[in-house]
DNA sequence: TATTGTTATACTCTATAACTATA
DNA sequence: TATAGTTATAGAGTATAACAATA
């Protein structure tokens, strides 16, 4: 395990990282979706029909938001509860062909635009991003496990 | 510029960065102050004293936003409203001792969070990390500026 | 009894529109 | 008339508490 941190590292990428996220959020496409709705989009289409508490689970919320947030999903033809088979009290999520479509878009588009303002960096820049991109991810790992 | 991007960059990123901002938010005081209200005092700490519209241009957000945020902080005691000597029409928003004092508080736990996470990558990733900071913030600054 | 989900209610964050005071 | 800020109002997103149906 790492010994010597730079002593500005945390801070510096605690800053990028905050305000990485507010400029990518801000991609977000105006009059299609919420930042929330787009994210329980994505959760459903990559890891397939789940119950309302899974969802809940796994978008960091409270079922009552989750049940609010399915209502809308599924008043815009995005989602749609199903009995679950197995537990008459459960309900399955599941996406639409249109909820497919339109998150599977949405992706589309904005990895074009990350691609974009990766392509103004030098290669030297893109070269040590590709070089840190396990270390982001384990690092994401790190602090997700600390939390619980 | 960079021109051979590799295909999943992009699509990495993307993803890493949202959930290590969304690991980083939980890590946020609870029972303290939200994000927007630390944002806020955070800017005023970097910046300075400002007016109701510097602020509100700063966060990105509408003037009666602005106006219901600071309203929050001056009740909290963390910010104070003054009006400035030169327009009339205008107030000057400025930390509080007692703000301040939080403000920097929060940052230096915030800090040693992200630096117990990096203390559990291998010194390679601390490296590479480091290394990738700049290109962080120039690939920020990218996104921002495609933006406006 | 315990669990799954919904309903009731409330608070924060955000916006637009209308207003007041000053420039 | 134009600008700085506030007030009024509304909608999304979140929470806790109380409830219904089922296990």
């Amino acid at each position: 395990m790492a010994e010597n941190i730079p002593p500005e590292l945390a801070s510096d990428l605690r800053h990028y990282l905050t305000r990485l996220y507010l400029a990518l959020r801000r991609h977000s496409p105006i009059n299609e979706l919420s930042a929330t709705q787009s994210s329980a989009l994505a959760t459903l289409l990559d890891h397939g029909p789940m119950r309302m508490g899974e969802l809940a689970e796994r978008e960091c919320v409270r079922m009552p938001t989750a049940t609010s947030l399915v209502d809308v999903l599924t008043r815009d033809g995005l989602a749609e509860r199903r009995p679950d088979p197995d537990d008459r009290r459960a309900v399955v999520i599941s996406l639409t062909d249109q909820g497919r479509a339109l998150i599977a878009d949405i992706r589309d588009r904005r990895d074009a635009t990350v691609t974009a303002a990766l392509e103004q960096l030098t290669a030297a820049q893109v070269a040590a991003l590709a070089e840190a991109a396990p270390a982001l991810r384990d690092l994401q790992a790190r602090l997700e496990n600390n939390d619980r």
